[in-house]
DNA sequence: TTGCTCCTCACGTCACGTGAGGTGGC
DNA sequence: TTGCTCCTCACGTCACGTGAGGTGGC
């Protein structure tokens, strides 16, 4: 799961839902449907990390700019999520093949 | 614009519906609303590709299937280019480095 | 007590699929 | 004529946001 900073800041639900311009009972809705997935203190108070107040900004963009309705924003994020890898994986690959190409030529000089 | 085939076969909208299971009216609504984009003949009658079918069927899997709205459609498509395309620069990126890396070690076995 | 939290239920609105109704050319 | 095409209009359904109403603990 997601791991929070030590001393990263952590919002009740009224405060985030203030921050990202929802509806305090969207934000319920938002979890109970799985698009966010809020801390919970003792079992009941929703914590929101920055995390959570940036996924739900996206989510506000989307639905609210765009138009897109959940099952929309939930495949949305999926792709955003899995392009994010692919980038990080292409930028490591082109690093690792840089790697042996100056081994190669090390040994070479040799 | 898109590019077809000499023998492709093309389709009236009752047989593109037919093949991909959704109502001629559908059709014409996702026109309207930019989602497809089939030939006309004569300024007048659709004419749909196999390429327009594919996409269709797309459209029909992500609306029915998934239950995703048309915006999200239109997001989603684009997502879907984009990683295609992603993908596509990424194996001419690795090729190009090969290529680089096997001129070197030619030029040092000189 | 006030102001927050939790929950469920219910209503209003809007997107979208599709049927009706009438047209025109192979 | 039949069966396709074109179009516009209108209705029904469903998703989703949000308000109401009642609870409990700092």
């Amino acid at each position: 799961m997601r791991r929070y900073e030590k001393d990263e800041p952590l919002y009740l639900i009224g405060v985030a839902a203030r921050l990202c311009e929802l509806h305090p009972q969207t934000l319920r809705m938002y979890e109970r449907l799985g698009l966010v997935h809020p801390a919970r203190i003792g079992q009941k108070n929703r914590m929101y990390s920055e995390a959570d107040i940036d996924r739900l900004r996206q989510i506000q963009r989307l639905t609210q700019d765009m138009g897109v309705n959940l099952a929309g924003v939930e495949v949305i994020l999926d792709l955003l999520d899995k392009m994010q890898r692919m980038q990080e994986h292409m930028e490591n690959e082109i690093e690792r093949m840089h790697q042996i190409m100056e081994e190669r030529v090390k040994r070479m000089q040799k």
